[in-house]
DNA sequence: TTTAACCTTTACGTTAACGTCAACGTTATA
DNA sequence: TATAACGTTGACGTTAACGTAAAGGTTAAA
């Protein structure tokens, strides 16, 4: 058998894909959001639990606390594929969806004053030039 | 003169205007935000003083943090209203808007995972139905 | 005059998400 | 054999944005 997919990865190999620290992995599992197998003292990371990270930084793009990515990460697991639990991480998903799309509107309201000011500025800017 | 439209205001007036506590206004101060005139020990403030509470707490739907606020304050202050200054907070809200723009499409991408494992898992209750 | 409803300052507590040591063990290489 | 280069477990430190409590001052109504 040749080295085909690496199915295994140390602390620091994920460490380096994600740009993190071992530090973060580390407080992750302390959060209960990683458990890898041990090898003696060392961590060993299967690819379930680098899906797992990944899903973990994603929810951290998307403004998910830990507590949530867990429990986002609990519904993902196959074991638990239940109809209320799947309800139950699409309502989470709307709802950021939604807060988002409430934060684009204030931002665009925002855009549309500084418009207004700006263009005040420019006006105020060219009288006093032609002064 | 008939009481017109109040101009001034008691720190708990602005407290249940915004649905905020007082301390947290205090705070403001404390972290150079705000800066209402005193008379004797209390606090009074002006309109241009709820404005920029208004702006901090729009600051923190929108994600930003208190010193980026106090940043944006102080260029939406009429005295420094000059084009290097517009500009900077012209630039700030747009890569906020950027940023909020990645993460919607994050959550697209996230909202076509989730279609998908749901759709598994319907299946998945169907066969065990039909048994 | 006491009670209630405000206001004040000072100061320590809290939570999340890590950072930053320290002190140590293991393995590979020069 | 020494010296990197990795790994480990504590354990305390840090930052932001307030919360919470103590201790007190002012004013108005009962």
């Amino acid at each position: 058998m040749s080295a085909e997919s690496q199915t295994t990865y140390t602390i620091s190999d994920l460490a380096r894909e994600f740009d993190i620290t071992t530090r973060t992995i580390r407080f992750y599992e302390e959060a209960g959001l990683l458990d890898p197998r041990r090898e003696g003292q060392q961590r060993i990371y299967s690819d379930a639990d680098r899906v797992k990270l990944k899903l973990i930084l994603r929810g951290k793009r998307l403004g998910f606390s830990l507590a949530e990515s867990r429990d986002i990460i609990e519904m993902y697991d196959p074991e638990s594929g239940n109809e209320r639990q799947l309800n139950a991480l699409l309502k989470k998903i709307r709802d950021r969806r939604e807060q988002l799309n409430d934060q684009m509107r204030e931002l665009q309201l925002m855009q549309m004053e500084l418009e207004e000011a700006e263009q005040r500025c420019l006006d105020t800017m060219n009288r006093n030039q032609q002064q």
